[in-house]
DNA sequence: CCCCAGGCAACTG
DNA sequence: CAGTTGCATGGG
């Protein structure tokens, strides 16, 4: 067996790798030189855009043929192809071409699901601390290179169960504790199954995540989108509901079931990378994230 | 001092 | 039912 630094390179088209990492699906992805750190399957991996048609990673433990990361990643998604069956609307194709590249990550459900329990009324780079606390007070050390910080897995639903509210205070989550204790308690007891939840249809799998306290609609769909791929999950945030209120209801007030049943019809099978694009592109225009390595001039035209 | 943050649950009318 | 309010904590 060969021994660490491993490499690889990973075939890409259509990839934004700054875009994707920052975009508010996943908080654990760190500047590091001019790539990014993080950890994935419970291994570190620092991540480059090498070019546009390049994605360089490189990590501390033995990597299998890769697979996880390329899973983790979804760089065989054809984006192309993908947003060819967006309807033609101009304030999207807008947000594609603004956004160009970003990309929805398959990510592990329990943290997805504790990452996005910390969310509500959170801002971004506060989710990102109380993970980050999370991670260090409670998860288990990872293999990382001579002279880099610690890094250390997301901590397993047992491992939180475990603990006191009060202990999970101390990374700063307030509330939110309650909820994230109760759901590391259901999940290690089986009361809810994540695994279970990848054989069932949509509906069914957002009902048996809202049966969790403190998981109401737009964090469950939070989840079924980032972690179990279901393609037209569409999270309702703060963003999207400004956004479709400006773009599609002409700033006046809507219902949230008006929304739902809007984004549903108007967005199609893939109503998920449109809500990302959507999100990305208004946070973007607020000032929130700068442009990506495609700088919103790439040539996309749409096929209709 | 104010207000708000990738919401949700509990409480009103 | 729909609409309002409290919630911990940090930052502007």
């Amino acid at each position: 067996m060969s021994a660490p630094p491993f490499e690889t390179a990973f075939r890409v088209r259509d990839y934004d790798l700054a875009s994707t990492l920052h975009s508010g699906q996943a908080f654990r992805w760190t500047a590091d030189g001019n790539g990014w750190s993080g950890v994935v399957d419970g291994r570190w991996v620092r991540l480059t855009q090498i070019d546009e048609e390049t994605l360089g990673a490189e990590t501390w433990m033995e990597p299998g043929d890769w697979g996880w990361l390329r899973h983790y990643l979804q760089a065989d998604i054809d984006l192309r192809a993908l947003v060819t069956q967006f309807p033609s609307d101009p304030a999207l194709l807008e947000a594609v071409k603004t956004c160009w590249g970003l990309r929805l990550l398959r990510q592990d459900p329990w943290e997805c699901l504790a990452s996005f329990l910390m969310s509500s009324t959170k801002q971004i780079p506060q989710i990102r601390q109380i993970v980050a606390d999370l991670a260090r007070c409670f998860g288990t050390p990872v293999p990382t290179p001579p002279g880099r910080p610690v890094w250390h897995a997301f901590p397993s639903a047992k491992r939180l169960s475990v603990l006191g509210e009060f202990d999970l205070r101390t990374c700063r989550m307030g509330f939110r504790a309650r909820y994230l204790r109760a759901a590391a308690v259901w999940v290690t007891a089986g009361q809810l199954s994540l695994e279970s939840l990848h054989t069932m249809d949509r509906t069914h799998a957002r009902q048996a995540l809202m049966q969790l306290p403190g998981v109401g609609p737009k964090i469950a769909d939070c989840v079924l989108l980032f972690a179990y791929g279901f393609a037209e999950a569409f999270p309702v945030d703060v963003w999207i509901l400004k956004a479709l209120r400006e773009i599609y209801f002409g700033g006046r007030a809507v219902s949230m079931s008006a929304l739902e049943t809007f984004a549903a019809g108007h967005f199609g099978p893939h109503g998920g990378y449109a809500q990302q694009y959507l999100f990305h592109w208004m946070r973007r225009r607020a000032g929130r994230v700068t442009a990506g390595v495609f700088g919103g001039m790439e040539e996309y035209s749409h096929g209709h």
